[in-house]
DNA sequence: CTCCTTGCAAAGCCTTTGCACGCTG
DNA sequence: CAGCGTGCAAAGGCTTTGCAAGGAG
């Protein structure tokens, strides 16, 4: 049910090459359902192999970004987060309080996305689209 | 028409002393109907004053961040841009390619807050949402 | 065998911070 | 006159880059 297998080969397809550094990252990004940023991506693979440094992992998050296989979502704080291409829409809500992402029903963006391209001729990259605010528990405790 | 002055008064309530520095700071974020980098802030205003410094620039808007009267925006990129808040809803897009920013008309982000709010109690602050997306001519040069 | 990839370490970039002096209120 | 605010320079955090060695195709 992983896709690695073809992240796998459209890398090939693009002519690059796939080591095992390749392979474990694709692994561990295609494996979460959750946004990572490239130092938990580095860690999670370090904890079972040690062949592996950060800037490789920088590198190949940038390969498959430009692959259009990952994309990658600008938190606001220098958070810059990774996430396999193959979900859909997600919106994500990042709490400037305590930094908390909630995940969200996405069917929101739908109608932004379409009058975006009909009156601006943009076409929005809504794979990951953080939007910044308080949460429930932060906007409770401030409540004191 | 400016703002500054009501900038400066709201400092002055808050118990912040109106420095030489802060009022250019000021007047500077007040004048300019777009967003501006910190950096952009501060080469501004050393055209026609030297006696500012690009920590003071940070310091001041962080300052004027927490007072509530400039809210920040991260664009990705790491590219960190200020803005009066005085405009209300901003909606911003953000082409991935050259990098432009294009205003939008915000009234999309009514119903979203709404929604946000209702469905998990996030409270967004959609003052200055940034999309990030291809830009109509950044996409007409694609098509070569 | 070629040359794409990696690891390592250093450099870069933007932002923040410590400290002593100066200026506001 | 007290203490906040500033300039300067150094530190910080994350990401990128140069280079030689190593591995994929």
């Amino acid at each position: 049910m992983t896709h690695c297998s073809s992240f796998l080969d459209k890398l090939r397809q693009r002519g690059y090459r796939i080591t095992p550094q390749r392979e474990m990252i694709v692994d561990a990004i295609a494996h979460s359902d959750h946004h990572m940023t490239a130092e938990e991506i580095f860690s999670t693979i370090h904890m079972h192999s040690k062949a592996l440094n950060l800037a490789t992992v920088y590198r190949t998050l940038d390969l498959l970004v430009d692959v259009g296989l990952v994309s990658r979502a600008d938190l606001g704080n220098g958070r810059i987060m990774y996430t396999s291409d193959q979900h859909g829409l997600h919106l994500h809500l990042v709490c400037r309080q305590c930094g908390g992402v909630v995940g969200a029903d996405s069917s929101l963006l739908a109608s932004i996305e379409e009058q975006l391209h009909a009156s601006y001729g943009f076409t929005a990259d809504l794979h990951h689209l953080c939007i910044s605010g308080l949460c429930k528990s932060c906007q409770n405790h401030q409540k004191s």
